[in-house]
DNA sequence: TTTTCGTAGATTGTTGACAATCTTCATTCT
DNA sequence: AGAATGAAGATTGTCAACAATCTACGAAAA
């Protein structure tokens, strides 16, 4: 079906994407991406189970591709694999969010390190408009409970930072911290007024990085998860939060927990 | 064939031992683990192919679980991918060895700092324990071209300084960067020379965490790796190595590489 | 009433077969 | 001779069926 001469150029180009899609996605990439969506953007809970026969139906494939995907995900550390039990939506404790703010604050102070001796007019244009952004966020009271956008420039902020530092391993480590500390707890900061807080932190962040001060970038920026850090701790041992739900045990525990 | 009551000892203990492996292993986790051994311990080269059926009949398994288990190691980043055509033990190009070794620059320095304010007399021992006899293996002149007990034992050093920070996504992150970059090159600074180097330099370290110097075990810790990472550059530079394997290309390449 | 035991249903683990794609090689045409 | 074409073999992608295991529920005994 590819063996037409080149078409004059819409239908060639069209052509061309579908040819490079079927090539690269197989079913189990597909089903991957799929479920990796799901689980990020909250439909799949933390704890959830996820059968492969339910699963096998709703995406129209067969068992196969989804246990693939399954072990993908599992080593992506997304999902949790028990042998002839299932397979469930990784619970975070407390403890491993607490170890990776760790891993998270010596990611970002390395990038801002290094960030700031290297960074280009064209990129710091873009934080600072991205800070802008907040600020004006911030104005318009766009602060309350369901504050999505601000949290998404927020994410795409320190993106963008590690993104700069042009290491592809440590920006793939960076992402992969976001992806299980956003399974942990997805009310973060989102409850109000930490950020007038948070927008000053990058402030602070912007103001070093320009100013090519690798050290007070590195400090700032490690401060700045670390206060994170510790809002998530104090947000997680006073239960009386902005939020109603009130879920003190884990939720979705396994009834049965076998291994020790 | 469980539920017998609890034999004097010996017995019971033993089938515990094979009911927790029959619970914990799966086919696919078995072929999992041998088939990274089989990467790391340089049975399969980089570049290597590797053919499910080939493999299923020298595992003695069928295909699904050898195709999970290939996910998982793609996952990993021990192995690649390409659709329809095969899987390819990775070859990592030098660019990549070199942000690895960014990345194991920082990790080492901040479990460096961390380390030198919390360490214990017992792991201080230990790690002293080693340096000692890195310093013996040395005036006994086993700085050979197949120098493996130094290699091994300076693996451990730096693993168990990783190990004792007590953060276990540290570990795991600093293990997967360990098992990626022993993909680059298998004669890495196994040639001689530059042992007593390595060695005066754990000895820098050790002292450094032994004086619970946090700043000075990072920096010394950062320092070795990229000292690595530059021994590893030279060595890369100037193909009249000490092998004698001299092919500058790289090895294993793809005969018709597709993708962009 | 509580506990234990056994059966039925559901779910995962594994396998073999079929379809689609790629690679190789011989053949043919220029 | 060299390039293009086509078929044959091998390999991967996908699927459906079977076996093993677990969970849940109900009956029987203490």
């Amino acid at each position: 079906m590819a063996n037409r001469p080149p078409l004059p150029s819409d239908a060639a180009s069209a052509a061309q994407a579908t040819i490079a899609l079927l090539q690269a996605h197989s079913l189990t990439s597909a089903v991957h991406a799929e479920v990796e969506r799901l689980i990020l953007c909250g439909d799949l809970a933390p704890g959830a189970k996820l059968t492969e026969a339910m699963l096998a139906v709703r995406l129209g494939v067969s068992r196969g591709p989804i246990r693939e995907a399954f072990r993908i995900l599992e080593e992506a550390g997304l999902v949790k694999l028990e042998k002839n039990r299932g397979v469930f939506v990784r619970n975070i404790p407390l403890a491993e969010a607490m170890e990776i703010y760790d891993l998270r604050a010596m990611v970002d102070e390395s990038a801002g390190r290094q960030l700031a001796e290297r960074i280009t007019p064209e990129q710091l244009k873009e934080l600072r408009s991205m800070v802008e952004q907040m600020e004006r966020l911030l104005k318009e009271g766009h602060n309350g409970p369901a504050s999505d956008p601000y949290h998404r420039l927020n994410l795409a902020f320190h993106d963008r930072i590690v993104e700069f530092v042009g290491n592809r391993k440590l920006i793939e480590l960076y992402r992969r911290l976001v992806k299980e500390l956003s399974l942990f707890r997805r009310v973060n900061l989102a409850d109000g007024q930490q950020i007038p807080l948070s927008v000053q932190e990058h402030r602070a962040i912007l103001k070093a990085i320009a100013a090519g001060d690798a050290d007070g970038a590195g400090r700032a920026l490690r401060a700045h998860v670390l206060e994170s850090k510790q809002r998530t701790l104090n947000h997680h041992a006073s239960p009386a939060v902005a939020a109603g739900r009130i879920d003190a045990a884990p939720h979705g525990a396994a009834r049965k927990p076998r291994h020790a």
